[in-house]
DNA sequence: CATGCAGTACGATTCAAGTCGTACTACATA
DNA sequence: TATGTAGTACGACTTGAATCGTACTGCATG
């Protein structure tokens, strides 16, 4: 408790359960929904971020700058919001960056085998 | 078999490779995409068209009839082109009809797992 | 404190998709 | 030949997605 700035409003006292930053909002597990995960899944530039996440991340979350995708920051801001919304990756807050990460337990759990397809996946000739 | 009746100009006298008429246009095997068989099962309905077709078709081809869909008529033909140019489904003429089946052995071979998910769908609840 | 950096927020534009009504074709059959 | 049937074709409308520029926030570091 600050002891009197007249403004500071105690932004995250909350006791965190783990040393990560919360995740933002993302659907649950048992939300997910087939025809939203392929909705996701069905535009080539997010099937390559989540194919380079699965194939190359070594189980580390990855800033979007990480990707090397060309294209202005406001669109992929829209793209990796549209992967987190549809339950296909996690992404946390880190400091400044904002780095992801597939949810492969909830997604084989839900959808067995459907991440193979994504890695096996190639981009248009 | 007509004897001469004046007026008739054949219309389907190509050969058949098999007693079946010819399939409509639809993506080859080695055509097929990932990103679009994605979108084409983005749908609710067309999810319920194919996990129908997958379940209750006893190796048949159906008309679109045969669905019992509440929509209409010109919103049910957007929907199986949109599933047939995915390379979702075959459809062929059968007279009036123009019936559908799904290509099991395609998908399997380019994308194996993907046919046991949509069988699995249940319709939001 | 000024600059740079990672990323969001907002708004504009463009384009595709879903939805449907109406009109039409081609065939079957009463 | 008139009616019904299974479906397409076309056009209109509406909604959502993709695209991007610009402005902004919050933090780090010179």
């Amino acid at each position: 408790m600050p002891t009197t700035t007249a403004h500071a409003p105690a932004f995250k006292v909350l006791p965190e359960p783990s040393d990560l930053p919360e995740p933002l909002a993302e659907p649950a597990v048992e939300e997910l929904r087939l025809e939203h995960v392929m909705g996701a899944l069905s535009d080539p530039l997010r099937l390559t971020i989540v194919r380079k996440l699965l194939l190359e991340s070594e189980d580390f979350d990855h800033s979007c700058g990480w990707f090397g995708l060309d294209r202005p920051k406001s669109s992929l801001t829209h793209h990796f919001k549209a992967l987190r919304e549809a339950g296909v990756t996690r992404q946390r807050q880190y400091g400044l960056e904002r780095r992801s990460h597939v949810r492969v337990d909830d997604l084989n759990a839900r959808f067995p085998g459907l991440l193979d397809l994504v890695a096996a996946w190639t981009p248009q000739a």
